[in-house]
DNA sequence: AATGAATGAGCCTTCATTCAT
DNA sequence: TATGAATGAAGGCTCATTCAT
């Protein structure tokens, strides 16, 4: 009983997550999640139809979670640049909240079965297209230098951003603010025009 | 003998990697890999140890592949500018060669056993050093921002390169040349300084 | 209150019934039964102590209903042939009120508790014993051929009716009345003698 | 090694046979299955895709062996009456060979899988279907009854015979032979006209 | 009377690896 | 070199049953 619903369920997700993270979804199994967990496997399977439901809902959890960020970015400001800025502040700072969540959906999504899989990748895919929308619109407002192509600059943005997973440490040197910054300013730089330079010098 | 020293040894490790790329170390059985290879359970373990031997193999030659390319880089040019270019430029390009392995390095390195996890670790590092170092320099020689973090600025850099793993297709719309073209322009025109640009302006 | 005594334990036998009958004992769950019969697994062990137990008291419903109906034919005539004709032509009839029951009955009776299922047996054994005295008291009486075994025979002629569980269809297109009458035809032409023939031609 | 092809195949068949047989398909795990072998899980495997495989292989065997013998007495003799007698005979000694196989056949048939189930379903309805032409050739001819209908008829005397797997004990008081000939006996007075009775008198 | 979250033993199956040939 | 039958630990999952409410 208590205020939360199902403490356990959430119990179970935040163990599985530090857990994938570290050893894989294929190196750690059902048993151990439920021994940290402290749980049984019929709790788990109480809460989660299955290992791989478990693995779509952390992956559910983190997609919808930028997915609203984005939006709200884009909502919140009109000009592409601003826009642009926002979405990767927003985006980078997930890190400090979401990191195991954003390791396993970069490292096992592999292992999704192709009915959970689908229902992901439209939302990846919608996330992915509010960015190249951004950068379309501001090549056309000449914010943005028009000579890149949309698909590659916003997948090399995406790669820059995403690829903090892979190093990012909460208790390492770099804060995630000052990430944050060094990628806008340097994305920023490569991709504004002389023009949208000017409009937006700090 | 002549010829080549054990086709089949090449034909098991080409097979695996499909196979890995596609389902993840995890979801390929060396069963199948001996099935699609054309061998048997003995041909396979008479030349590997274990899977995971496999797994560190393929590892391996992609990593010393790049490493040696970085290598060359900087090498062959002194200013680091080009030298960044060069690297940045080669590393895209192993795409079309090594698609497979480099899926296969970034996807699932997190089950290389410890032992050979290791080994991988200092090559990998030695890569990022020379990135880091080129990085240094060119701050150092006035050509790049020097307000820029290096490891920060070095990571972004790796990230923008390595993600394309995730979407590119050697035969989808853009080529890799046009691709490693897009990634270099971004990445000096975000982190050159205007003494830098004056230099290699086109 | 008034009325019939807990209506949510004949829901659940009704339900498991059916379920048994199409999915076997082992083919079907608590939870299933619960699930169609619009209650909880507390109601479910708030009237039955196990699902063994209900699978005891399916068992023991129709054993008693047979045995009952054989001890009234045999109370009703005095004639070993009028006997037997009744016992068949009611077992036979039965079908259409306990087809569930009876396809339970002699599927899943291997899966009843020892405990339980002594309890059956005994019960199973009266009934046959009554179709043997039958048969014997047939054969005395010189209606019955008594070259026949009393056991053989009796089994014989339960096999015959007894395997309409796994081909009769209430809804096809022979009527149970037209079974009863070809077993009952064809039982009496097979053993009676023609001393029981004219004492019983229609 | 040595003559027969996989004599563990043979003995995991036989073991589990009679393990189905008392317990039910469902009373038995694989471990003691492969436990009363003398083999492992893994040696179960090889040798079958999966439980219910093993179950479907008792199956067929059982039902290609009488089939097979309804073909042959259908095929030796001509005359309707003999291929009766013929069919009972071979069908009732298999019960001395195939024991358990047939309690198998008949008490777990409902656990095969869809995919199995009709492959067993197909030479069920073979076998039916020669009984029924033989008691419609009889008619035809004038051996048999024309007033019985020949679905309850052939339903019958196949529930008769069935039902033997129910009581049959190879070491009791009754030989096989002269259960088959009291079947024999009652089906035919039970069936045969006074023509037919003629013909065929001993 | 009734609920349903939680339990944990046990089930079927997979699979990397070994080894006699 | 190469084979493939055999191993057995480990995995994901089910399910009858319990119990606090």
């Amino acid at each position: 009983m208590g205020g939360l619903l199902s403490e356990l369920k959430d119990k179970i997700v935040e163990t599985a997550l530090l857990l994938f993270e570290k050893n894989g979804f294929h190196g750690v199994s059902v048993k151990e999640i439920v021994e940290y967990s402290g749980t049984s496997k019929g709790g788990f399977y109480h809460h989660f139809q299955s290992k791989d439901e478990l693995l779509y809902k952390i992956h559910d959890t983190f997609i919808s979670y930028v997915l609203e960020k984005a939006n709200d970015a884009i909502t919140t400001y009109q000009k592409p640049t601003l826009q642009l800025k926002a979405i990767i502040h927003s985006f980078v700072k997930v890190f400090d909240l979401y990191k195991p969540h954003i390791s396993v959906f970069y490292q096992e999504s592999i292992y999704l079965k192709p009915h959970f899989e689908q229902q992901i990748k439209k939302k990846r895919e919608a996330f992915k297209k509010i960015i190249f929308e951004v950068i379309d619109n501001g090549q056309q407002s000449g914010e943005f230098r028009s000579e890149l192509p949309v698909e590659i600059t916003g997948m090399s943005i995406l790669g820059m951003v995403n690829w903090t997973y892979k190093w990012y440490k909460k208790d390492g040197p770099k804060t995630i603010e000052e990430i944050a910054n060094v990628f806008t300013d340097i994305i920023l730089q490569g991709i504004l025009t002389d023009k949208g330079k000017a409009l937006y010098s700090r």
